[in-house]
DNA sequence: ACGACGAGTTAGATTGCCGA
DNA sequence: TCGGCAATCTAACTCGTCGT
């Protein structure tokens, strides 16, 4: 095999994920980085004492480029595409219970925050199963990128609301209800209501996120302090200033169950990123079409029909309404068609755009 | 005996920096 | 912009403890 030729130019400096595949299209290596050329330089540029590394690059024969928008996107987008595709090459997070972890408040009235890891082969090997196990009134928060981080929200929620910990309700209180982190459910020394009331405070501290988060742990830094617990303090001070630097808003995974396909048209071209189950898990070649009235249309309707999927999410279309009625005559139900102008959705759009562009700039430099 | 858990260690991944 | 080195960070691993 003819060794993978490295133009660094070919390369943006911009977060995205990169997709190292052998000569038959296989993924041999899934990473992320923050500036993609200065990472993939450094594959094909520096001595490596690693075996595995050098083995890596001598397998090479093509890389694929994801671009996302900043850096807590581009770990969710390589965290979802290493549990997808567990690349031979990569070891951190193949596991399934690696990785990027929710916060979740189990359903019932002696509800427990724990961490929750979600099963992102369900997303490729069984997509109609997933749901699963879900406890009613089961919520979930996250998912954060930082384990350390989520751990301190856990445990600043668990201590602040005096939540049980116990994975099986034991018969007699234990020593945290002793020491005063724990509220003794188990035993009745609170009332069901007092702790749902607890439970409900901590799940929209937790889903208020940010600021309200942020004032809870500011009071909970100077009780410490006041306590002359100044480690705790600047420990929670700490975590606190991760949190004002506000995590980077991502969108390529998110809590929602449904699947999405995301279709942008430009420069005589169409590009298509698919969610699963909110996680983007990737985009597809650049197909050509025409911009010619009816075509986006026509795009589309063919696209529904071999792909079916819960939502379509397109830049440009001229005739929703005929493209709906059109699948329901071939016998299909029609996804939900949109054409978002702003949010969460214009975003995947946009992300969709970027990618269909350095797409078309490669096949460009490519022809020169 | 077994699993859950935590502390400590190691190997690997990524970034920052610097000189050419 | 390239080529390389070093620092930093963290997932993965190991091992000991504890409760059931």
């Amino acid at each position: 095999m003819q060794p993978f030729h490295f133009e660094p130019s070919r390369y943006p400096e911009q977060p995205g994920c990169y997709i190292m595949r052998d000569g038959d299209g296989r993924i041999l290596y899934v990473g992320k980085s923050k500036k993609l050329r200065s990472r993939l330089r450094s594959y094909f540029y520096q001595k490596h004492d690693r075996k595995r590394i050098r083995q890596l690059v001598g397998e090479i024969a093509s890389i694929d480029i994801i671009l996302v928008h900043n850096e807590a996107e581009s770990l969710m987008l390589e965290n979802n595409l290493i549990k997808l595709h567990k690349p031979p090459y990569n070891r951190a997070l193949k596991r399934d219970n690696s990785g990027y972890a929710y916060l979740r408040m189990t359903g019932g009235p002696y509800s427990r925050l724990d961490v929750y890891y979600r099963d992102r082969r369900a997303v490729k090997e069984a997509p109609e199963l997933e749901q699963g196990e879900e406890e009613a009134g089961e919520m979930r928060f996250g998912p954060f990128a930082s384990a350390r981080f989520r751990n301190e929200v856990l445990a600043f929620i668990n201590d602040h609301y005096r939540l049980r910990t116990c994975t099986t309700m034991p018969k007699r209180v234990c020593l945290l209800y002793h020491i005063g982190r724990c509220s003794g459910i188990c035993e009745g020394m609170i009332s069901k209501e007092a702790y749902q009331e607890a439970v409900r405070s901590a799940a929209s501290l937790l889903s208020g996120g940010g600021a309200g988060l942020i004032r809870a742990m500011e009071k909970q830094m100077h009780e410490y302090a006041e306590r002359m617990e100044f480690e705790r303090a600047a420990d929670m001070l700490r975590h606190i200033r991760i949190l004002q630097k506000n995590p980077d808003k991502q969108i390529v995974d998110r809590e929602s169950g449904n699947n999405q396909d995301i279709i942008h048209f430009g420069h005589g071209n169409a590009l298509v990123g698919q969610v699963r189950k909110g996680m983007l898990v990737g985009f597809g070649q650049t197909a050509a079409v025409p911009e010619r009235p009816g075509e986006y249309d026509r795009f589309v309707l063919k696209h529904a029909l071999e792909n079916p999927c819960d939502e379509i999410i397109v830049n440009s279309l001229d005739d929703v309404k005929n493209v709906r009625s059109a699948l329901r005559r071939a016998g299909i139900r029609p996804p939900v068609i949109t054409l978002p102008k702003r949010g969460l959705k214009y975003d995947l759009l946009q992300l969709c755009k970027e990618n269909l562009e350095y797409q078309l700039a490669c096949a460009a430099a490519k022809g020169l």
